[in-house]
DNA sequence: CTCTTCACG
DNA sequence: ACGTACGTGAAGAGC
């Protein structure tokens, strides 16, 4: 028996968009593409292969007109429209069938039903077939027949159907489905059957007459109210039956032997779910059937190991903090030979090579677990983030983007011989792939970035992540021990005002006791339930204690858990903490900190500034040297504003004298309140400016943040033509640049959703701005770097916090260090505004400042 | 695993 | 009329 799986797409497509259209916000791809039908759908017809194992299958859509339509015009009438949101993923869908090799039809005037009923009578009449339906309409219950089974999609779950069982439940044929329709009707699709007459009475009627017809013949023997209902709702329900009855003679012009599943090779189906960005799903692709046959040498004796000047090298670690983590092996590949390192050997292997130009994958992290530092290399992940590929730690994601078949590591069982072979191939991908990258970023221009930003600064942060910052954990402890005291004595306070106990961390228990238990007006309400986020308290703090001590409880709480708590868990051995910069993560070229996140330790607030007082000096001073207002500086430069490069040449402050310009006045009768609004003005231009942000950031209406702005843009034109130019730059290119030649492709710029659009403007603003200073800071940071060996200085570059830097210094070296630094920063790119750093030290972190 | 909240530039 | 500042990471709650 040959069987054949026939889907209602459509119905698999509205289902899946609509179990997550309204739960929180809408799954997007990076561009902005929303994915989330296609996601249910994609995971779906995965399952119903790994489940059914069918041979042959086929998907139905609804297209274009409908007979039903065109015949009875309210059918369907008063259904929603289709969201725009879901109708540009149906395209897809169909995309994605042909890439898995399954047949796909549509036909208008027909709908999906018909077609799927046209391909059951087809199976019916062929003795070899027999075919499930999969569907959550009941509608195709209609079509059970002894060949025909129904898959009928629940909530949760399904309910399969067959011949006896579906006669079992409802005591009628199959085929009066249609005429219990006719009778119930339909209000999802605008049937309207016979008024008054439900599925209860329904079935109760067509158990006992069977059809529509022969009931209304019988008519005369119902008694009392039903019987009237039946003849006022005799045209209705003869107009239902016609509609709720699926077509079975769509013209197709198919036999089934041509909804055989094709087994073609994957690459198709990678490509589409690397556009969506289904990695889930990429991950458990089939494996492919034939394995190319990789040749390798597992490594004995260094001495056996023979290579050119150029190789590739793949590390493997058995975590992805390379702090802590284990090598599991390392292979090695030149134009001749692979080599399997076994972990034993590695770094004496690392040794040895060196000084060869070493192509590697995270060349940061082969540094960062094994100390040896390699000086002449290419790395094919940074390439990669530069090119704007998805490259995600494990090397798989991006070398299936090329046609390779490695396994992703996750998949990976452990302890099995094959993990060696898809190490190697590792290796042999990142050699066969550099030149390819090399042409792109010329293509590009971006390979100077590349060559002197990127690549160099990878052993200036591996050299930071291996030194590490040595902590005070008895500054934390203690802390600690006063935090927490002082957090009971809230909890307890907080209790008291409430009237119960309940856990203050939970948002959602906090709301129901704020707004419901003790009925305090200004409940808003979030996604999810009321929000009670720091906006919100500090409003209700005015007229309600309880909320002024939440807010202080917050503040506690998340500096003990996350500061105080989180940190120790951090500091290794050598009491030191070592973060790992990520190097390939954001899209404006700037580093992230992970493991722990060493750029956000808090300093805003006092209490939390302490914290710094913990992080202190292998040698004698934390510096810290910081570029002054560099953002501004570069909207100064690359607007080329007369008024901003006036203001920087003469070293004034910017927000006084911007706020001397927007109101009238001279700089000395600047107020607080003044300055802060030009400063907010300011920072809303390198956000890329909305009335109603600034306006909800001071606090002010958002028609006087509108007239900020004009005033703004009226003083500063170049800075209004330089947004209106980089718009229109993103709009017509797709993406933007950096001074240095990043790129930034930002497909929402071009999107049709009107918010994801003006978001694609604003990154359009800002992009250029905020990578262009985390270009100037890399390069900075390489420069301070060499300029410290070719000055013999052995104090240490620790840390970056995107405009700033933190350097352990040594007490001879220190008034070197400030003069070097000093330098370095401030000529590192000469500007049309002098570039400004203010150095700090002290005996800790706290005191650098 | 997602959501909310909050820490930083 | 839409619903908004840009870029990050971590913790706790609750499904």
């Amino acid at each position: 028996m040959k069987k054949l799986i026939l889907v209602d797409g459509n119905n698999l497509m509205f289902r899946s968009y609509y179990a997550t259209a309204y739960n929180g916000k809408m799954m997007k791809n990076s561009k902005g593409m929303p994915t989330n039908a296609l996601f249910g759908f994609a995971t779906m017809i995965n399952k119903i292969i790994t489940d059914e194992n069918p041979t042959y299958m086929a998907v139905a859509f609804d297209i274009g007109k409908n007979f039903r339509k065109e015949e009875f015009d309210f059918y369907k009438e008063g259904r929603m429209t289709t969201p725009d949101e879901l109708k540009i993923q149906m395209p897809v869908a169909r995309e994605l069938l042909d890439a898995m090799g399954i047949k796909h039809f549509e036909l208008a005037p027909y709908e999906a039903d018909d077609i799927i009923g046209s391909i059951t009578k087809m199976t019916e009449e062929d003795p070899e077939f027999a075919s499930v339906i999969i569907s959550s309409d009941k509608d195709l219950l209609q079509l059970i027949s002894y060949e025909t089974e129904v898959k009928l999609l629940k909530q949760t779950g399904y309910i399969r159907y067959n011949y006896d069982t579906f006669k079992k439940d409802y005591m009628i044929e199959p085929i009066n489905i249609i005429d219990l329709k006719a009778l119930m009707g339909d209000s999802s699709d605008n049937i309207p059957g016979v008024s008054g007459i439900g599925e209860k009475t329904a079935l109760r009627l067509l158990q006992e007459y069977h059809t529509l017809e022969n009931l209304y013949e019988n008519v005369e023997n119902i008694s009392g109210k039903v019987k009237e209902k039946l003849i006022n709702g005799k045209d209705s329900a003869f107009m239902s039956k016609k509609i709720a009855t699926i077509y079975r003679d769509v013209p197709l012009d198919i036999t089934l032997e041509d909804l055989k599943l094709e087994f073609n090779d994957d690459t198709k189906l990678k490509e589409k779910y690397q556009e969506l960005e289904f990695f889930s799903l990429l991950k458990n692709i089939a494996k492919p059937k034939k394995e190319q046959i990789i040749n390798y040498k597992v490594l004995e004796n260094i001495e056996d190991l023979k290579l050119d000047d150029e190789i590739s090298l793949y590390l493997e670690l058995d975590d992805n903090n390379y702090h802590i983590a284990n090598i599991i092996g390392m292979s090695i590949s030149d134009k001749y030979n692979n080599y399997y390192i076994n972990k034993d050997l590695v770094i004496d292997v690392l040794k040895v090579i060196k000084d060869k130009f070493i192509i590697t994958y995270d060349l940061k992290k082969v540094i960062g677990s094994t100390k040896v530092f390699i000086e002449k290399s290419f790395d094919v992940a940074i390439g990669a983030y530069i090119l704007g590929l998805n490259a995600k730690d494990d090397l798989a994601y991006l070398a299936n983007q090329f046609d390779q078949n490695i396994e992703f590591y996750d998949n990976l069982k452990k302890d099995n011989f094959n993990n060696v072979i898809e190490i190697v191939k590792k290796s042999i991908f990142l050699l066969n792939i550099k030149d390819k990258f090399i042409e792109k970023m010329q293509e590009e221009k971006s390979y100077d970035l590349f060559n002197n930003i990127e690549m160099p600064l990878v052993n200036v942060l591996a050299d930071m992540e291996i030194t590490g910052i040595k902590v005070d954990k008895n500054v934390l402890d203690e802390m600690q021990k006063e935090i927490e005291t002082k957090m009971e004595l809230l909890e307890e306070n907080i209790y008291n005002l409430a009237g119960l106990k309940f856990n203050i961390s939970s948002p959602k228990q906090l709301g129901e006791v704020l707004f419901e238990k003790l009925q305090i007006p200004g409940g808003k309400k979030n996604k999810t339930g009321y929000s009670t986020d720091v906006k919100v308290l500090e409003k209700l703090a005015l007229n309600y204690p309880i909320a002024e001590k939440i807010l202080e409880y917050r503040a506690l709480a998340k500096l003990n858990s996350t500061y105080l708590k989180g940190l120790e868990n951090y500091i290794l051995d050598d009491c030191k903490i070592h973060t790992i910069y990520k190097q390939t993560l954001t899209r404006t070229g700037r580093l992230s900190s992970t493991e722990p996140n060493l750029q956000n330790i808090p300093v805003r607030e006092e209490l939390g500034r302490k914290i710094r007082k913990a992080f202190i000096p292998q040698y004698d001073y934390l510096l810290s040297a910081d570029y002054s207002q560099i953002e501004l500086r570069i909207l100064a430069h690359i607007s080329k504003s007369k008024g901003l490069i006036e203001a920087f040449k003469n070293d004034l402050d910017i927000h006084t004298k911007v706020a001397s310009d927007i109101y009238g006045i001279p700089q000395s009768g600047i107020t607080k309140t003044m300055r802060r609004t030009a400063k907010a003005v300011i920072f809303g231009i390198v956000y890329g400016i909305s009335g109603f942000g600034l306006g909800e950031n001071l606090h002010i209406s958002k028609k006087d943040a509108d007239e900020f702005i004009k005033k703004y843009f009226e003083l500063y034109p170049e800075v209004k033509k330089y947004t209106v130019d980089i718009v229109k730059f993103a709009h017509d290119n797709g993406y933007v640049t950096t001074l240095f030649g990043r790129k930034r492709v930002i497909d929402e710029i071009n999107n049709a959703n009107f918010m994801i659009k003006n978001m694609g403007e604003r990154m359009a603003m800002n992009t250029p701005i905020q990578g262009t200073s985390a270009d100037i800071m890399k390069l900075a940071m390489i420069n301070v770097y060499k300029r410290f060996i070719k000055e013999g200085i052995t104090s240490k570059i620790l840390l970056q916090v995107h405009d700033e830097i933190i350097v352990d210094v040594k007490k001879e070296e220190l008034e070197l260090v400030k003069k070097v630094i000093k330098e370095e920063m401030e000529n590192v790119y000469k500007l049309d505004v002098p570039l400004k750093v203010e150095i700090d030290y002290g005996i800790n972190w706290y005191e650098a400042k």
